[in-house]
RNA sequence: GCCGAAGUGGUGGAAUUGGUAGACACGAUGGAUUCAAAAUCCAUUGCUCACAAGGCUUGCGGGUUCGAUUCCCGCCUUCGGUACCA
């Protein structure tokens, strides 16, 4: 019997399905098991194979805690909000709706044709089930399938994951956002007291104020908040209380700072930015203040950082998140502006943070960020037109850009004077773009002696640089040790250390009221709206410019239908064009807009909530994820609590991770999760990467001289000089055989010879110029045409670009090799591999075992198809393992079986080789499985198939514990065995086999023996030896008195079990 | 720039605590089987030298150690993140 894994993993994964085998049950005797991989974002190109890397390892470890008797909840969703979506809406008018549908369930029948609805009375298919919808497509194309969207729910399905699907989310469904308001409401309505460290009701406030106004209450709130009393309070209007409630509430209305584009009329990210213009259409783009939702995630800034202690997640994905944090300790000072300056001058302060206040008197500048507020009220007029040109320079670098750039120093001096707190010196106020806005207080004390940039700076503009550093010689550099530290020419700093010092210089600044000592997070609050179409609606409308919330009972609030995806002519985010997008208070319901009145019909929010909304609190949502009436019920937080192991990939590092450990922690505060960190444990996959083909073109460069006699020398594609053919291309064994490592060549190398016959035959007399050198361009072929051996398949090649058919191909042995190149996996360099085409023809289980026998889950590797025949046959061979009977039957056999083959009992006792191989394997497997090694195990895998195929072992005993050994990994051939070994109930709940020490004991080791630390030969003696009985052993062998050859060691190492190393 | 990760045969990788470098695979070469192909099986395969003996070898340069892919110092290269890509 063959090894069908079409039939079976078809069979195994209906069945599955069928019989509901992997839902999970929020109520249990078991213990709870969650394992989770974030979500994917269903593009229209469907998975590569780099997607469901994550999810195969999640896979093994859940089906792994199965058979370890646990109750696992592994489900899966979609994040289904995104940018991709929207902006194929803009180009077709497509609903997102539409095609996020599409990409998620994809447009075939369960036969695998595509459903009427999507061809066209032409007998054409749908623009919109296309991937690649550049070209049209008639059902009569022989392989339109490999065209048409299959959705991500088919191809997870048939790669045998053990998801829950019951419990499936989708960000951008209705019920799901609706509980994404929910919790936006819930930070709207709560404030973060800095006393009880905690997130309460908004009501606490309101009755504190009630009490005794804001003096004394201790809360994050924004830095412009007025102190006011009681009867201040009370006389407010309830205008003004809302305005003063939102500067504490933890979200909130903020003028912040955003890359403007005025021709796309909308928000770029900054990597949609290349070189100060938009990377769609080059338009210029400019920093604009406008008002945004801010997340008052600066509240949780030390929470943030002391809650990585308690988690098990990797040290870089930690490393990163701190200095995202980016908790700096130091003072705050303020220096006045000196009334010399103009206009509003004279009650003006300049707030900065500096991290070093011992260094104080080393200030001989100070810088704003181009952005900062006070920079037009304090330029002189003598120097505005300098410091205006430069402002508009910066608007147009990006942040990274200014970050990034040290070697261009760059700025311009206000003219203004600040006032240095002790020696009352004016200090002149430079604007640099090397201060960031956002950074600090965008202002800094220039100390040029203790910090490079400033030195620099300051060499720059020729500004004054102040030696405060005792013994140090700072005519060269800065210096920036604080350890080495010793303060002078600094009054009541001189002769202290680093530490005193700074203690010092805030005491005598608090005695100024001009300082204090600070602790600043380079964190800042998280922009939360999007000027987008396609992401949640806020349930807020406006009365008198004041957000209010949609009461509860009425979510969700859906986003309306817009005619068009883009921007209103007059800059407002798409929603400004709906026609219905107003609440009526009467009817509590959302309405048209032209009915808005300002009296029981207002505006709703235009704006829409960013990527990272949806999946905040995802998680938990997945362990009650149909209940109507709550978020979740306690019943089911309670069994679940949170994440035992979540898989994914590193660059979420510093977005959604952050971002769902603040909602995490104010979920927490708000009684209504049960622990504040929702991950235990975390693990990042790495990329696969795609290798590329490359075929080698040939260019040739000649020379020619006009008529005047100059000699020119140009490069020129072989195709464009000679009418008489087109390209050449070069088989690359022969480009690397005569090129090496050169780029190119002279021709007169004598290099290359086949490439001057093959002239000769076809165009010696068409060239009439001198051929000055040989090199070649690369050309992406695509990956399926080219075999494991580097061959191209030319006739497939030739079909696929047709510009190529009348191309020469020249041979290297009667081979056609490529060059091969690795590179990140995209459709516009050939080299995507789609798993669906590596299941067709291997099926789900070596595509498992594959991609996890490629290398360390964390790493990132390159995908190479050509690999697979290894992991496919090592099945094939597991296959026969249990199949060794007449004509491949199946075949096991049991201890006490009566079977009788000629009248000989054929019952066997598993011989010791088979239960030492077993018990390594499993304990090797186990112990892969932990440490989260899995390409290891499928090595263990083939080296145990490999004994049992050895020594012809067919005993249940040692066969059944095997199959589900590997079980997790390839779980529909494990599962048509078990089947076969004649269980009724499912593989994937048998208990994981036990470890037993007994059948894997040595009482032998092949000693190493070295000599200077190089092995020489190995020896064979007994473990229970000592030191001396096995360097006496080791001293009379020959080899060792060859190796020595009369000389006596000085010194012989011997550590029993492991080596033997004789010096001398 | 800053932060992080990784460099081992032709290729992916292994070596769990400092102890036999190259497990397990791919590819390649030769052979068996076959009318032939596919499939399967066997042998060889880090480099170097005609063989053997030997020498060299974990990005580069140093160091610690009886012994370093592993620890320390200094460099180089590639990749990821860098606040509106998801």
């Amino acid at each position: 019997m063959q090894y069908d894994f079409r039939n079976i993993e078809e069979k195994w994964q209906k069945t599955w399905a069928e019989r509901g085998t992997f839902k999970a049950d929020n109520t249990s005797d078991k213990k709870k098991f969650y394992v989770l991989d974030m979500f994917p974002y269903p593009s229209g190109a469907g998975l590569h194979v780099g997607h469901p890397l994550g999810y195969i390892a999640s896979d093994i470890y859940a089906r792994y805690k199965r058979h370890k008797g646990f109750n696992v909840l592994h489900p899966m969703g979609y994040d289904s909000f995104g940018l991709p979506a929207e902006q194929y809406a803009i180009q077709t008018g497509q609903h997102p709706k539409n095609t996020t549908e599409i990409n998620i369930e994809g447009c075939l029948d369960d036969e695998g044709n595509i459903l009427s609805k999507y061809i066209d009375e032409d007998e054409s298919i749908n623009n919109e089930a296309l991937i690649d919808k550049s070209k049209p497509v008639t059902i009569y194309d022989a392989d339109y399938r490999d065209n048409v969207i299959k959705g991500y729910r088919r191809q997870l399905d048939q790669l045998g994951f053990s998801f829950d699907w019951s419990r499936e989310v989708r960000t951008s469904d209705p019920k799901y956002y609706k509980w994404t308001q929910w919790v936006f409401i819930q930070l709207f309505d709560s404030w973060y007291n800095t006393d009880s460290d905690t997130a309460e009701p908004i009501e606490s406030l309101i009755s504190a104020f009630e009490k005794d106004g804001n003096a004394a209450v201790k809360a994050v709130c924004d830095d412009d908040t007025p102190i006011f009393s009681v009867e201040e309070w009370q006389a407010f209007t309830d205008r003004e209380k809302q305005e003063l409630l939102l500067k504490y509430r933890l979200t909130y209305l903020a003028n912040a700072d955003v890359n403007w584009c005025p021709a796309l009329g909308t928000v770029l990210a900054n990597d949609e930015i290349v070189n100060g213009v938009s990377e769609r259409g080059g338009h210029p783009v400019m920093r604009k203040k406008m008002t945004q939702w801010m997340m008052r995630i600066t509240a949780y800034a030390q929470r943030l950082l002391d809650g990585l202690d308690t988690i098990d997640w990797p040290q870089p994905l930690k490393d990163s998140q701190t200095n995202w944090i980016g908790r700096s300790e130091g003072a705050s000072v303020s220096f006045r502006v000196l009334p010399l300056a103009p206009a509003e001058g004279g009650d003006l302060n300049i707030e900065v943070f500096t991290t070093r206040p011992d260094t104080i008197f080393g200030v001989s500048f100070m810088t704003l960020a181009p952005e900062h507020e006070l920079v037009t009220k304090i330029t002189i007029p003598e120097q505005k037109n300098e410091v205006e040109s430069y402002i508009e320079a910066t608007a147009k670098r990006s942040e990274r850009d200014r970050m990034a750039d040290v070697k261009s120093i760059t700025g311009a001096f206000t003219g203004a004077y600040g006032e240095h707190p002790f020696t009352k010196e004016p200090i002149p106020i430079w604007i640099g773009d090397y201060v960031l806005a956002g950074y600090g207080t965008g202002a800094l004390m220039s100390v040029p002696c203790g910090d490079q940039r400033d030195y620099d700076f300051a060499k720059h503009f020729g500004i004054d640089i102040p030696n405060i550093f005792e013994g140090i010689d700072i005519s060269e550099e800065a210096f920036a040790d604080k350890e080495k530290t010793v303060i002078t020419n600094s009054d009541f700093l001189n002769g202290l250390p680093y530490k005193k010092a700074v203690k010092k210089a805030i005491a005598e600044l608090e005695k100024l009221g001009q300082g204090e000592g600070k602790i600043n997070y380079r964190l800042r609050d998280a922009v939360f709206s999007r000027q987008r179409y396609w992401g949640e609606p806020f349930p807020v409308y406006y009365v008198d410019g004041m957000p209010q919330m949609i009461a509860d009972e009425h979510l969700p609030i859906k986003l309306p239908e817009v005619e068009k995806y883009l921007p209103t002519e007059t800059g407002e985010p798409p929603l400004g064009n709906a026609t219905e997008w107003a609440w009526d208070l009467k009817q509590s319901a959302v309405v048209e807009t032209k009915l808005i009145d300002g009296e029981s019909v207002f505006p709703l929010e235009l704006n829409t909530m960013p990527g990272w909304a949806g999946s905040s609190q995802y998680f938990n949502r997945y362990m009650d994820p149909h209940n109507e009436d709550e978020i979740y019920s306690q019943d089911a937080i309670t069994y679940w609590q949170d994440v035992d192991l979540y898989i994914g990939g590193s660059e979420h590092a510093t977005g959604h991770l952050l971002y769902s450990r603040f909602w995490q922690k104010f979920m927490f505060d708000r009684g209504l999760v049960p622990v504040d960190e929702f991950a235990k444990k975390l693990i990042n996959q790495g990329m696969i990467t795609g290798t590329s083909a490359l075929v080698y073109r040939l260019r040739l460069s000649f020379k020619q001289t006009d008529i005047i006699g100059n000699v020119e020398e140009y490069l020129i594609g072989f195709d464009r000089m000679l009418k008489s053919f087109h390209s050449l291309f070069v088989s690359f064994d022969y480009v690397k055989m005569e090129l090496g490592e050169k780029e190119s060549i002279k021709f007169s190398d004598n290099k290359f010879l086949k490439v001057r016959d093959f002239l000769e035959v076809y165009n010696s007399d068409k060239i009439d110029l001198e051929i000055v050198s040989v090199s070649f361009d690369k050309v992406h072929a695509k990956v399926n045409l080219v075999d494991s051996s580097d061959k191209l398949d030319i006739d497939g090649f030739k079909n696929w670009q047709t510009d190529y058919s009348y191309s020469h191909y020249l041979r290297e042995n009667g081979n056609f090799t490529v060059g091969r190149e690795v590179e990140k996996m995209s459709k516009s360099k050939y080299n995507v591999v789609n798993p669906d085409a590596i299941c067709e023809e291997y099926g789900a289980d070596s595509l498992r075992m594959y991609e996890m026998f490629l290398g360390p889950l964390e790493q990132s590797k390159p995908w190479n198809t050509a690999g697979i025949t290894g992991v496919h046959g090592f099945l094939k061979k597991l296959w026969k393992l249990y199949h060794s009977g007449p004509n491949g039957e199946f075949k096991v056999t049991d201890i006490n079986s009566d079977d009788n083959v000629n009248g000989v009992n054929t019952s066997s006792e598993p011989s010791n080789e088979s239960f030492k191989i077993l018990h390594k394997t499993i304990k090797k497997v186990e112990d892969d499985i932990q440490n989260f090694s899995f390409n290891t195990s499928v090595s263990t895998f083939m080296i145990c198939v490999n004994e049992l195929t050895g020594q012809n072992c067919t005993s249940r005993e040692i066969l059944e514990p095997l199959s589900i050994l590997i079980s997790p990994y390839a779980p529909h051939i494990t599962e048509e065995l078990w089947h076969k070994l004649g269980h009724a109930e499912s593989i994937s709940t048998a208990p994981f086999p036990k470890f037993k020490e007994k059948y894997v004991v040595e009482s032998s080791k092949k000693y190493p023996i070295s000599f200077n630390g190089k092995m020489r030969f190995t020896m064979e003696l007994p473990l229970d030896l000592d030191k001396q009985q096995i360097e006496d052993a080791v001293m009379a062998h020959e080899k060792t008195q060859q190796q020595l050859d009369g000389r006596t060691p000085k010194k012989v190492i011997v550590v029993p079990g492991k080596i033997v190393n004789i010096v001398g």
